[in-house]
DNA sequence: ATACAATATATGTTTTTTCATATATACTAG
DNA sequence: CTAGTATATATGAAAAAACATATATTGTAT
C-alpha cells in the first residue's frame, strides 16, 4: 500500500513529476508519448514509470506494441486530492507548457488514426 | 524560490515529514520537542530541520536557549493547499498520534510556564 | 525486419546517518 | 562580576546507502 512517504518520493523528482502530471491532466499516455513530451531518453523515462508502476502510483496495459501508463485509480482516498493540487502547482509555476506543446506537436501519436 | 520539485524533496522523507507536519499542526516548535515526539537523535533531526530551512519551507528563531521552527508563511501560494493535505494524509495513515502523544506527555516543555 | 518498451550493468552523484565536537545561552556559586 | 557547569542546537568528517543516468542488450508485437 502506498504511503505518503512513498508518494512524495515518486514526486521528488523532475522527470517523475512531469510524467504524473501529464498522466494526471491527460489521463493516459504510452511511453513514445512521455518520452517525446519531455524530450529524454526512452530508458530514462522508462525506469521512472517502472519506479512509479512499482510502487502502486500508475497503472500500465499493453495495447498492441504500445504500452499505456495511467493513475491508478485504486489509490488511497488522500492521494486524489494531493495529485489535483500537484497538478495546479506544476501548471503554476513550472515548464510545464513546454511538455505539453511537444505532446500536441508530436508527428504520429498512436490514438490518432491517421498517420503520416 | 522553493520548486514544486523541491517541495516534495521535503517531504519525501520519514523524518522530514514528520517534523513537517506536526509543525504545521502545532503551529510552532523547538527543535528539543522535535526530538522528543519523534523519539531521534538530536543531530539528525537538526540536520533535517537545515535542509528543510534552507530548502524555504521553515523558518526560525531563537528565544533564549531554544530555536523555535515553523511553517514559512511567505511559501509560494500552491504550497497551502498541498500543506493541507499533506497534514491529511499523514494524519489518516501514518502513526502520528504516536508523535503527538510523545510531545504532549514530555517532562518538560519550554513553553509550559511551570515544570517538574 | 521494424518499432516500441524493459532491463542489465557500470558509474557517478547525492543523501542519510553517526560520532564527536563546537557554539550559544543560562544558571549557580563564590 | 567571574568561573564553572548544564542545556540546547549546530556542524565537521567519514562511512554507508540510495539514487540517477548512460550505453548496450533483450523482449514483444506487427
Amino acid at each position: 500500500m502506498l504511503t505518503p512517504v512513498q508518494f512524495f518520493k515518486c514526486l521528488a523528482d523532475d522527470t517523475r513529476l512531469r510524467c504524473v502530471t501529464l498522466l494526471h491532466r491527460e489521463g493516459k499516455l504510452c511511453v513514445c508519448e512521455l518520452t517525446a513530451a519531455l524530450a529524454l531518453s526512452q530508458p530514462k523515462i522508462s525506469r521512472h514509470l517502472a519506479l512509479l508502476r512499482q510502487s502502486g502510483l500508475l497503472l500500465d496495459s499493453r495495447e498492441g506494441q504500445w504500452v499505456y501508463y495511467r493513475i491508478n485509480p485504486d489509490l488511497p482516498s488522500w492521494a486524489y486530492p494531493l495529485l489535483d493540487d500537484v497538478l495546479k502547482a506544476v501548471q503554476a509555476s513550472e515548464s510545464f507548457g513546454a511538455d505539453l506543446d511537444r505532446l500536441r506537436q508530436m508527428d504520429c501519436r498512436p490514438d490518432m488514426a491517421v498517420c503520416g
